[in-house]
DNA sequence: GTAAGACGATAACATTTGTTATCAAATCCA
DNA sequence: TGGATTTGATAACAAATGTTATCGTCTTAC
C-alpha cells in the first residue's frame, strides 16, 4: 500500500538526504494525475507544495481514500514493489510542486539500505502503520454515518475541509455532494 | 488480526504435529463465546467440528466479518500477540468440537521455531495474506450492493449460506435480517 | 476582461434500507 | 410430547441517501 518515509525514522534521514539529491522537482497543474488505477507504479511521490488525492473507480464514481498534503509522501507500495497493477490513481488536487523518487533510485536505495535492521524495521513498521491506518478508515465507513464521519474529520483534520473541494470531501465520507450539503445545513442549523 | 496455521505450510506439519497433542479438546453448544471483544486473547482455537464466527459491536448492533468452518483455526493474533484487548468476539453458532492451543504452547512454540526462517515466512505470509483478505472484505462493503454481495456469497462460498443461520449472514452482509429477506425475495422473483 | 467551467446550495422526487409488528414454520429442550 | 424459543417472511411506515435539475457565485483560461 501508500507509504511515507521522511521524518518518521530520523535515525535514516541521512541516508534519506543522500537519496533526496536523486530526486527530480516537478510542478504540475491542479487535476493531474501522477499514477493512474491500473498502471504500474514508477515513483514516489513527495509533496513539497500543494496536495494530492488518493481515490479509486468505484462502478464509475470515485472513492477518495486519502488527503496528501506538503511532506507527505505516496506511492502505491505494492504496485511500486510488485510490478502489479496499481489498485488506485493519485492525482493533485492543487497546482503542486513534487518531489518524485524513481523506481531505479529506490532499488538502489534497498540494495545499499537491505541489510540495515534500522532501515527494514523502518520498512516494517511504515507498513503495519499503513495495514492499520486502512483498517481503521474502512472501519470508521462502517460504524459512523456520513455525519459522524464529517465531524471527525472537522474536528482532527480541519485543514482537509479547509482546503479540499467539497465534492472530494464528499467522495471521502463515501456520499454525494449533495447530500453533504444536507449535512452541514443540518449541522449549522443546529449550532 | 486473525491467522490460520495448519496445512497452509506443509512444510511446517512436522513441527505443528509436535504442538498439536498439546492441545486440549473440548465440546461447546451453540452460542458459546470463545473469546469477549475487549478482552485479552489466550488462545488459539481450531475447529474440529462445528462452526464459528467474529464479530464486532457497532452501536449495539453486531457486525460478523469472518465465519471459520471445520479444519479452519482463528485467533485474535494481535490482542494474542502484544496483549492487547481484542477488536472482536469469536462464538460458536454450532455445538463445536475446539482445539484449543494455550499462549503458554504458542509461545514455547515461538521459542523454539523462531529462528526457523520457514516459520517466519510462514508468519509473515500468513499475516500478509489476512491483510489482503481484510482489505478485500471492507473494499467489498464499499464497492458492492448487499445484493451482489449475497449473491457473491452464493456463488463462491454456499456452505455459509447453508449452514448459518441468516440474521448472521445479514450482519456479514451489513444489512437487517429483514432487508436481506428482501433480497432474496427479489432475486427469487427475477429467475 | 470575459466566457466557460467549477463549485456549492437547494428543491423535488426516487430508491434503498431500517424499524416495528405480526405470523407461520422449524427447532430446541425439559 | 408440548410449550418456548428461534428463525424467516412479509407488510406498513419511517429515515437516510441518491438523482436530477436549477441557480448564483467564484475561478480559471485565454
Amino acid at each position: 500500500m501508500l507509504f511515507t518515509f521522511k521524518d518518521r525514522f530520523p535515525q535514516l534521514n541521512p541516508y534519506w538526504e543522500k537519496y533526496t539529491a536523486l530526486q527530480q522537482r516537478v510542478e504540475y497543474p491542479a487535476k493531474t494525475t501522477l499514477l493512474r488505477e491500473g498502471k504500474i507504479a514508477q515513483n514516489y511521490y513527495f509533496v513539497e507544495k500543494g496536495c494530492l488525492r488518493v481515490w479509486f473507480d468505484n462502478h464509475e464514481k470515485d472513492t477518495t481514500f486519502q488527503f496528501f498534503f506538503e511532506n507527505e509522501g505516496v506511492s502505491s507500495l505494492e504496485s511500486f514493489s510488485k510490478n502489479i497493477p496499481s489498485a488506485f490513481s493519485i492525482e493533485t488536487i492543487e497546482p503542486s510542486v513534487i518531489q518524485i523518487l524513481s523506481k531505479a533510485v529506490f532499488n538502489e536505495m534497498l540494495t545499499e539500505l537491505g541489510q540495515n535492521p534500522d532501515f527494514l524495521l523502518a520498512l516494517m513498521s511504515i507498513s503495519f502503520d499503513r495495514q492499520r491506518h486502512y483498517m481503521n478508515e474502512f472501519l470508521s465507513r462502517i460504524r459512523d454515518t456520513p455525519q459522524q464521519r464529517y465531524m471527525n474529520l472537522l474536528a482532527e483534520r480541519p485543514h482537509i475541509v479547509k482546503r479540499v473541494p467539497q465534492h472530494y470531501i464528499a467522495s471521502y465520507l463515501g456520499v454525494t455532494s449533495v447530500h453533504l450539503s444536507r449535512i452541514k445545513n443540518q449541522l449549522a442549523r443546529k449550532k
